[in-house]
DNA sequence: GTATCCAAAATTGGCGCCAATTTAGGATAC
DNA sequence: GTATCCTAAATTGGCGCCAATTTTGGATAC
């Protein structure tokens, strides 16, 4: 029910689930920077084939979130200072950009929805795990850039973002932090009902900068 | 000469050039859009084994230069009107946003650089292949960002300027349009040079825009 | 007791074969 | 003469083996 959401292609399914579960450890925090992923381990682990391993190393390597050493192996991104700032950096400049465009097309049915999964988002705080967390949030951001009217630039966004994640954990240090995330979200709709375009855009200045 | 201005990545070096190969050939628009991509006669084309070639297919099928059609093959992208100006989109927002930092930070010694570069452009454009003239292009606009002080934006934009330019010949379908460009990159100079940011903007936004 | 060197185990990564699916061409029936 | 079906060729893609390189552990010399 909450995995169905990624993406909507006709991308090669055959081996992108043992990519996406790799992602995904790594994205909870189970694979911690710096861990050394041997084929046979990922291998057994996710009970597919080498070729399947090898091509889902090489796909990671190509995102950038595991660094391939020839003969050595593939090991998870360790955290780089400069990098996520620069990533922060540029999710400023276009999730603002979008601001006033959002604001012009939002209708009722589209705010109810950010609504929805800003709520929904508060609910993971309360019980779910650290994955759920993140997609929950990953969802919110998702739908508020589609209301952009860019589709290329949602998917560049979603794409980016898992860049630097590599310890979105890390993040989301402190309780605090996310349930002053979770009532951003809140804020960042009510400025969208209000049509106060500025507003938004400090706002998702600052949600995104403290992180 | 030219060709090593690509990136400073320790990337997997070992089948990249299969790849890059590849992907030169679809910007230089010997492979037209629509055409499948045959594994063996890539494998014989380039000399290079079996694995290799599905290795760069899959790759560039990430980067959704091609398609990838289950048991029947990949086939580059046909041009997409949508993406592409969605893409151009992006690249307004994200160059003119940097335009501030670069007045701000050009030394003289940069200023010069970008002269050259420009300068490089007009000679390709007089005698020049297609793809060197792409390069100069990308080289000229690649040095303008480095300027701006965000090495993840320099190569974000790298990189999506690939997406969509499934045939950059029809893009400079003209030499008027050519000649024009050439024009607009010392203009974009001048202006670094006399501290004039919104002029700058202006000039990147259109540049940017009638491609 | 420590450092160096050597050997064995483990891991990466290149390469080719073969099964499964698709496509094209020809033969047959209408 | 045309449409349909069936067969054969071609292409994709899964899978495993083996060589090359690296790492680890132990033995020996100092």
């Amino acid at each position: 029910m909450a995995d169905v959401v990624m993406d909507s292609k006709h991308e090669p399914v055959d081996a992108r689930d043992v990519t996406d579960l790799v992602l995904q450890e790594i994205l909870a925090g189970v694979l911690l920077p710096g861990t050394w992923l041997k084929q046979i381990d990922l291998e057994r682990r996710y009970k597919c084939t080498r070729p399947e391993v090898r091509r889902a190393l090489d796909r990671l390597a190509q995102k950038r979130l595991v660094e391939h050493v020839p003969n050595r192996g593939y090991h998870v991104y360790e955290p780089d200072g400069r990098r996520a700032r620069e990533v922060s950096e540029i999710r400023v400049i276009l999730e603002t950009a979008v601001a006033d465009t959002i604001v012009e097309n939002a209708s009722a049915a589209d705010i109810a929805a950010l609504k929805t999964l800003a709520a929904h988002f508060d609910l993971m705080v309360l019980n779910g795990t650290m994955l759920e967390l993140y997609e929950a949030n990953l969802a919110f951001h998702r739908q508020l850039l589609v209301l952009g009217g860019n589709q290329e630039l949602v998917d560049l966004i979603t794409e980016i973002r898992q860049r630097t994640s590599s310890a979105p954990v890390s993040q989301w240090r402190t309780r605090a932090r996310v349930e002053r995330s979770g009532r951003e979200h809140h804020l960042m709709v009510e400025a969208i009902e209000k049509k106060e375009a500025e507003t938004l855009k400090e706002l998702v200045r600052q949600h995104i900068l403290q992180s």
